[in-house]
DNA sequence: ACACCCCATCAATATTTTTTGATATATCAA
DNA sequence: TTGATATATCAAAAAATATTGATGGGGTGT
């Protein structure tokens, strides 16, 4: 890929955060709300200690924000960082010049 | 996410696919140039074995395509499934109606 | 036919990631 | 202060994924 400003170990680090489908399910449930531990727990039917993990990964990967409120904990999402992966995969779409393969013998 | 013809699931598998180092690399090799799996061996340095398993994921995933000349087998990419998970993400850059949290108290 | 080469697959192992349950920290309310 | 609640963190167990080395299928050339 040409020279460009992104680094791939955090793209890299993107693509792993939303590989697994309960973070999907976060990142999705979080793009009409912001929304707190306890409801995200609610809502996903997951035991709280096991969705702290995920939101870390999450949050590790840049992909979402935290905000502390009195007892609670909010989670938003953090768009600019979605939009570089997509950014990354746009340049793919840009690929019109692949070369076949030289043969191998 | 508001009604949309992709299967998410999918969409996770190619983000998975995408997490793995090595696989990142090989979608990067690809995105010049169609290649035989000797010539990503050599490139990536890694083992056929270890290189066949990664090829297998993302073909799995949908990322990539093969085809078979004589012994050698040719990767490329399969940019539309590319394009599919760009646009899964540019749904993200396009949530400019996020609610804030109601409070939990 | 034979020998050789490219690659896929398999079983065993190693590594990484996730889950679970317990505990700690911080805040709030009484 | 005391007790209750929300969340994070930790260690151990479980599950998933990746690596390794060996084997086998199919194609090629002799």
């Amino acid at each position: 890929m040409q020279a460009t400003s992104y680094d791939s170990t955090l793209v890299g680090f993107g693509f792993r955060a939303l590989a697994e489908p309960l973070r999907l399910k976060i990142v999705e449930l979080l793009r009409s709300q912001e929304l707190c531990v306890c409801e995200l727990c609610e809502r996903l039917e997951v035991n709280q200690s096991k969705l702290s993990f995920h939101l870390k990964n999450l949050k590790d990967a840049n992909l979402i924000r935290s905000r502390q409120q009195g007892r609670w904990m909010y989670y938003s999402l953090n768009l600019a960082q979605f939009v570089v992966l997509e950014q990354y995969l746009a340049e793919y779409r840009r690929s019109f010049d692949i070369l076949p393969a030289q043969d191998c013998d």
